[in-house]
DNA sequence: CATGGGATTGACT
DNA sequence: GTCAATCCCATGC
């Protein structure tokens, strides 16, 4: 497997929000597969990059394939994928992977205490289904903001978005996109969390996931 | 320099 | 369903 390259995070957000879907992240040995992306760019105020080029969102605005990542809420870390040509703002976030390779090291990064606390142990569906869960079970920092996807320690490779991209237009891709062809369903919906912009429909899951942060959205389309 | 608000999560009623 | 934890940083005086 080949890491995505400049080009793919080049294109327009939406696009590459899509298309991320059911690639792999992996980090310090552990990997999931992306089953849950929102998109965000500078022409809306939901946006972080909104607000124009300041020392927070100076990543944002970088070159495409950088990883912003930024904390939330004053406790998570937020793990993103810059897009577009450098000098726009614009990033896709990952809110949820089907974790793959370190089940168990995943594990007890999210829940170190164990069955030492006497509850179960974390399902595999809870370990990354959340912007917040998967950075903490892939060891993420917010040191790493700023550092490249392309050779930095935050890799990502080409899965079946990336693969069903190849040679097809954008209508061709979803039509393809079905699970009758064994290729993962994917819905759009509204982004999860914002306050502004609310009525974008800019979030995208794989249909019948058990590994999203929340049910797909119940009035689920088809992107665009 | 003081203030307020989050691209969340987990615990609790 | 509600709510607090916790901290970076944008904003305004």
């Amino acid at each position: 497997m080949s890491r995505l390259a400049a080009d793919f995070y080049a294109r327009p957000v939406l696009d590459v929000a899509r298309d991320l879907i059911g690639c792999v992240v992996e980090h310090r040995g552990v990997s999931g597969a992306i089953v849950e992306t929102e998109a965000y760019h500078e022409s809306e105020p939901a946006c972080h990059a909104f607000v124009g080029v300041t020392p927070r969102t100076r990543t944002l605005f970088g070159e495409p394939g950088l990883a912003y990542v930024y904390r939330s809420y004053g406790i998570h870390a937020l793990l993103n994928a810059v897009c577009e040509p450098a000098g726009v703002g614009a990033a896709v976030l990952i809110r949820a992977l089907e974790p793959l390779d370190g089940v168990e090291e995943m594990r007890l990064r999210r829940d170190p205490a164990g069955r030492e606390g006497g509850r179960a142990p974390l399902r595999d569906q809870d370990l990354c289904s959340g912007p917040g869960k998967l950075t903490q079970a892939l060891g993420v920092e917010l040191s790493e903001n700023g550092t490249s996807l392309l050779d930095g320690p935050i890799a990502i490779y080409a899965g079946r978005g990336a693969e069903r991209r190849a040679g097809v237009g954008r209508d061709e891709a979803i039509a393809m996109d079905t699970p009758s062809n064994g290729r993962p369903a994917i819905a759009s919906g509204t982004r999860i969390g914002i306050t502004k912009a609310v009525e974008l429909r800019w979030r995208f899951c794989v249909v019948g996931s058990p590994h999203v942060s929340r049910p797909w959205p119940r009035r689920a389309n088809r992107p665009g």
